[in-house]
DNA sequence: GTCTATAAAAGGATAGAC
DNA sequence: GTCTATCCTTTTATAGAC
């Protein structure tokens, strides 16, 4: 009796993402991975040394995947526009794959781990830099990603009730985008 | 032979916290509780019914934190600097007490579950509307809201990196408090 | 590459003695 | 109120057969 293969790096990650969307990263055992593959926990290990190998090519997967959303949304634009796109994409993605987006905003790591990390700080750095017109503007990377997040957070949360969040992502993105050009605001 | 209290709720409560604080979420466990109080695992049944009511005791008790601190904050301040002093405070608290806040504020519930999750709501809505001039500000509170802890997630999170923010917060917060008030902002 | 079998650890919870 | 003893469940991971 032969054991032809039933899986690859591909389908573990395919359903190992389908799991964490709808059921949560508590929900992603090995045992639960192997039974939606229609095999055993233990063959995952000859694909993968270990579960956080599978996490990890889960984040870099989510990493590349938020770039990419970020910089289709804005090529071509300019200034405010620009940021507002790329605003809404952030926004769109982490509401889109909410779970994905967890493992990129909440992993307790800095632009060490992924280059796509460092790759998003200087997206958002120039575009944002551009158009408060001073180079290298960090404080205002961290103010505008630091609303966003955080909208994108309390939302998942349900912190903003079912009623939901009635505009306050547009308020505050034109509130903020308005105020970082400010003169008496930069010093 | 007798068995003389060891503990009460209090105790529990004080040590989970710290547990919970210098170890996180995760090592809060019946049995690492009851190690550090000194007796075990299966005592701790006689003061909580089960682990998730010590959680909830926890969580009552971090939104009663979080309420005082910034009630205290803001008392006799107006306008502006009401806000500042209030976004100061939230800022404060949760960098002070992390996991604490970390139950606040990531937990999947709305108003709901604590009374001082609306008594919170409504003070950041008070405070906002006076500021804004308008009645019952949702959206600028959801934006306020959304910075703040934005801000204090990814930094928990080390996202700014070992340099730090870098005046992001009290560029944003000036940004932020200046556009919410201008009136193309508001439309 | 998948299988069975199993080790090893960790955690929640209960029964009944004292 | 705390103790010992125990059960049950879940999970990661490895060894060796096919």
């Amino acid at each position: 009796m032969s054991f032809p293969p039933k899986t690859d790096r591909e389908a573990i990650l395919r359903t190992a993402l389908e799991i964490v969307e709808t059921q949560g990263w508590a929900a992603l055992s090995m045992r639960e991975l192997a039974r939606k593959l229609g095999l055993r926990a233990s063959s995952l290990y000859h694909h993968f040394p270990d579960r956080n190998a599978i996490e990890e090519a889960l984040g870099a997967k989510a990493a590349s995947s938020l770039l990419l959303a970020l910089k289709s949304s804005s090529t071509g634009l300019k200034g405010k526009e620009k940021l507002q796109a790329l605003s809404i994409a952030y926004v769109e993605f982490a509401s889109h794959s909410p779970a994905l987006y967890h493992l990129i905003a909440a992993a307790p790591s800095s632009s060490d781990t992924h280059p796509e990390a460092k790759a998003l700080w200087n997206l958002l750095l120039d575009s944002v830099s551009e158009l408060t017109k001073q180079t290298d503007d960090t404080a205002a990377v961290v103010a505008l990603w630091a609303f966003l997040h955080g909208y994108v957070a309390l939302e998942a949360a349900g912190k903003f009730g079912p009623s939901g969040a009635k505009g306050g992502l547009d308020r505050g993105l034109s509130a903020l985008l308005t105020g970082l050009t400010k003169k008496q605001n930069i010093l």
